[in-house]
RNA sequence: AGAGAGUUGCCGGAGCGGUCGAACGGGCUCGCCUGGAAAGCGGGUAUACCUCAAAAGGGUAUCGGGGGUUCGAAUCCCCCACUCUCUGCCA
């Protein structure tokens, strides 16, 4: 959520930050802000003047009744009745405001940083870089989910069994590479010096607020009725949410957690060659990372854990590119998102595999997640996640990528002291 | 799931419907004391918002969350959440 005292000092980097976010009514939106803003400031000063009156009033009737007075006390007393009222009138409007207020500012997604590309929608992303690795075939490689099939090892008619579509079930060397995967993924975080969390797979609403998951995106995540919960879209949810409401230590910074959860996600509307096979689930695995920084670090921690992500995908072999999303593409909550593709051969497309962003003081804010600086003074902090890595679609480059002539797939080396074997299918 | 008890500041812990942002103790911190330290003594020690050009100062709100009664609520009433104990159930 963006800071209304920082909409107040100076609204003009906000206005042109949404119009480049492609919100046409920028201006307008500013504006309403701001009135509603003054109109809130001036409903509060007279409100809580009148309360002063009303408090000292209120201990006037205190004295006047213990020394007897009951006639002074009564007169006082009704003398109060017409600002009570209007302390009442106020009190609404100030909830009438400040709702409003509410309701506009959750609307308004984060502001891109200087360095993001202008950009409609993904077609806009500029591609920073890419790796030297290449997959080559003498042969034309099949799409995994056929070679999943072949191998028995991911079984989406038994999914649809058990749950509906996008729900697979990994059997056999299929659900040891996932086990493997993940363990791979959370052994390298840890020597990269994040701290291990396992937290609630299901979230309250103040946690999906928080990050910014609510109250817009109820689509996106399932939903416990009965009990009020969420089921989680992502780690960051739980992980980031540990801090909301903290005020946290400057030598306590940088945090680093990373955390593996299934990840669960309605993805309402999605349909065609996008959900084939692993590359779109409803449910699906991931290792997360999440860093709570002090504001002046924020970047350099993005530029930091993309190539600490990036260090996975080389590690596993893959050839993979990393965008910078544009003003358009970059989600909601995000000042600046660098996507990690991998190139899956059987398919012939790149597959994001990992999103790594930074909030700066976006989900800090909702979050009320601040620090003490040196004056004393609490200060909003910056939060960044990024996924190491999401699963499915690992799998599904590894699978397709590294498939061979025989019809087996080998495993990449670093991989193998996770799984136990080097090889699904029969070799020649 | 049923019955009961509870939820107060960084922690422990008091609190009668009235001057309670909250006794008392501990912690932390500053000052004095000391050659230095301990002890001792004295002071400080929440957050958000409003006012103010800013600082100082002043004000409002906050005692799990929300609503109500009242001139006035940490204290009374209602709803919700959580914690603990006993019973039940269970990986």
């Amino acid at each position: 959520m963006l800071e209304i005292q920082k909409i107040r000092q100076d609204a003009q980097p906000f206005i042109d930050g949404l119009k480049n976010r492609n919100i046409k009514d920028a201006a307008e939106k500013i504006e309403q802000l701001l009135t509603l803003d003054q109109n809130r400031r001036d409903s509060i000063t007279e409100l809580e003047q009148l309360r002063n009156t009303m408090n000292q009033s209120s201990k006037s009737i205190g004295k006047l009744m213990k020394e007897g007075k009951k006639e002074e006390a009564e007169a006082v007393k009704s003398e109060l009745a017409s600002s009570k009222e209007r302390i009442k009138d106020l009190e609404q409007e100030v909830q009438t405001i400040e709702s409003s207020t509410y309701d506009l500012l959750t609307t308004l997604p984060n502001i891109p940083h200087p360095s993001v590309p202008l950009g409609k929608d993904a077609s806009d992303n500029a591609v920073i870089s890419q790796n030297d690795i290449q997959v080559t075939f003498n042969f034309t490689p099949k799409p995994h989910w056929d070679l999943a099939l072949e191998h028995d090892i991911i079984d989406w008619k038994l999914g649809v069994k058990l749950t509906g579509s996008g729900f697979p079930v990994y059997k056999g060397k299929g659900a040891i590479l996932q086990r493997a995967l993940i363990n791979f993924f959370l052994t390298k975080a840890r020597e990269a010096g994040y701290t291990e969390i396992m937290p609630p797979l299901m979230i309250n609403e103040a946690s999906g607020f928080g990050t910014g998951q609510l109250p817009d995106k109820e689509g996106q995540m399932y939903e416990v009725q009965l009990d009020g919960f969420y089921l989680i879209p992502t780690a960051e949810v739980p992980i980031t949410n540990l801090y909301r409401e903290d005020i946290l230590n400057q030598e306590d910074l940088p945090i680093k957690n990373c955390g593996y959860t299934p990840c669960f996600r309605r993805e309402a509307g999605s349909y065609g060659k996008d959900v084939k096979g692993l590359n779109r689930l409803h449910q699906f695995d991931k290792v997360e990372l999440v860093q709570v920084t002090l504001p002046d670090h924020s970047y350099d921690t993005l530029e930091k854990m993309t190539s600490y992500v990036e260090s996975l995908l080389t590690a596993l072999e893959l050839p993979f590119r990393r965008l910078l999303l544009c003003t358009g593409d970059a989600t909601f909550t995000s000042a600046k998102t660098y996507d990690l593709e991998v190139w899956s051969a059987g398919q012939e497309m790149w597959l994001e595999v990992s999103s790594v962003s930074n909030f700066e003081t976006f989900q800090a804010n909702r979050l009320k997640l601040r620090y003490r600086d040196e004056n004393n003074k609490t200060q909003l902090l910056h939060t960044l996640n990024g996924s190491a890595l999401a699963l499915p679609r690992i799998v599904a480059a590894l699978l397709e990528n590294n498939q061979q002539a025989d019809g087996s797939i080998l495993i990449p080396e670093v991989l193998r002291p996770y799984t136990g074997f080097d090889r699904i299918g029969e070799t020649i």
